[in-house]
DNA sequence: TTCGGTACATGACCTCGATCAATACCGCCG
DNA sequence: CGGCGGTATTGATCGAGGTCATGTACCGAA
């Protein structure tokens, strides 16, 4: 783990991302200054569950995963972040204790900004605690997708799902890079690797070639039967 | 469905669940006036998946479950809420559309509160934006355990879990009535109703007895090793 | 009390996906 | 070029839990 400095490259990705685009330039700058910046290895662990978190972490760019860990080890993925995605923000009013671990996927620069500074800030703007309650709520939706996913959809309807939220609607037929390891993509689904292997080759006689990380999908209604 | 006269027994449950308890009496207060008050009985449905939705919900009596179907008509229950609790709060920052169907699950008086009201409370006071935002972290929170528990715990684990959460701690040895039907119960925990019979059973062992609604623990301890 | 309906339990069967082990693939460095 | 380490695939096996069918206990109504 390195610290950096911040630049206006990711001065522009941060203000760009979903959370700050809603908030005036000026509020935003405010949130970031003094945020401290560091690059991270794949495996480095950024905090453990119950550990005491004083920040609120934003990913500039890299990957890090949400998990918690069964008693007998294993282990399940509760969130997968990516490029101008924030996460750690249940925790500032959970009493500061992690709900998860947080794990570096591949190597990521991350930002942190100190949590007490952002809560006053919801607290005395509204502007940026209307922003926060539209996060979370977008965050509501995304884990209640990802709950009924789990429960109403095999493995091969999973990539399916996947592989379309990844498709520019309207075109029928696409072409795009994985943008991390089978694995990861295998833990964000609930899945055993293996079971994400099997499952793109059903998708294969439904017009899904994979070679390596890339996908090519050849007929996007085929999916949508699936 | 019938609608009804609100009473004051009915601002005390309300007033005293844990959204409004953070706020002072007066805002609560504001927030109620204008609420709408409905008899429900089972199987009826108060909205479903896309469904145009002006209301956020409160339970003053009975059970509201919310849940998915996929496209094979399976259901998925997505949250199950009981009295003092609030629902349907996502919707009104997502375009008010509802993201799963909510039927009653047992005989049930609902209130209904304007959510373009709530909304502009939450933006001009800092008081009802926060209750908010602590809301929904623990709603985070809480779908996040429901997550982690799908994908790490087997059925008998899920159910001791269960049994656990509703144990008074401190004591070794305790009893308590289910708060709703099993196949209820079942649901919430991601089950048919035949694999919580048969965790029910394997618990056994572990000294849980079940006679209709009523359940003894004899050890907790050997649930907590489970 | 008997009837009828509903919840719940139990058994038999089968599907899905986890697990383990072996192999294939690919980038990397000597 | 050949060997190596990490990643992905494939096969075989197994167990958890869904489904369906049947049996039982319970409760309200007549």
């Amino acid at each position: 783990m390195k610290t950096l400095q911040m630049t206006s490259i990711d001065r522009n990705i941060l203000t760009g991302c979903r959370f700050f685009k809603r908030l005036p330039l000026s509020t935003a700058e405010a949130i970031l200054h003094g945020a401290a910046l560091a690059e991270h290895e794949k495996y480095d662990s950024l905090f453990r569950q119950g550990d005491r978190i004083d920040d609120v972490f934003l990913v500039l760019s890299g990957l890090v995963r949400l998990y918690r860990v069964g008693k007998d080890g294993r282990e399940a993925d509760v969130g997968v972040f990516a490029k101008g995605e924030l996460f750690g923000e249940d925790t500032m009013f959970l009493g500061y204790r992690a709900t998860a671990n947080a794990e570096v996927a591949e190597n990521s620069v991350i930002a942190r900004v100190d949590s007490r500074k952002l809560r006053q800030l919801a607290a005395s703007d509204p502007d940026v605690a209307q922003a926060f309650i539209e996060h979370l709520c977008h965050r509501g939706k995304m884990k209640e997708d990802l709950l009924a996913q789990d429960r109403l959809l095999t493995a091969p309807q999973r990539v399916a799902n996947y592989l379309l939220s990844q498709c520019p609607n309207g075109s029928t037929s696409f072409c795009f890079r994985l943008p991390f390891q089978k694995s990861v993509l295998a833990g964000k689904l609930g899945l055993a690797p293996e079971a994400l292997s099997r499952a793109f080759s059903a998708l294969r006689e439904s017009g899904v070639s994979v070679k390596g990380r890339m996908i090519e999908i050849h007929d996007r209604h085929a999916l949508e039967r699936f």
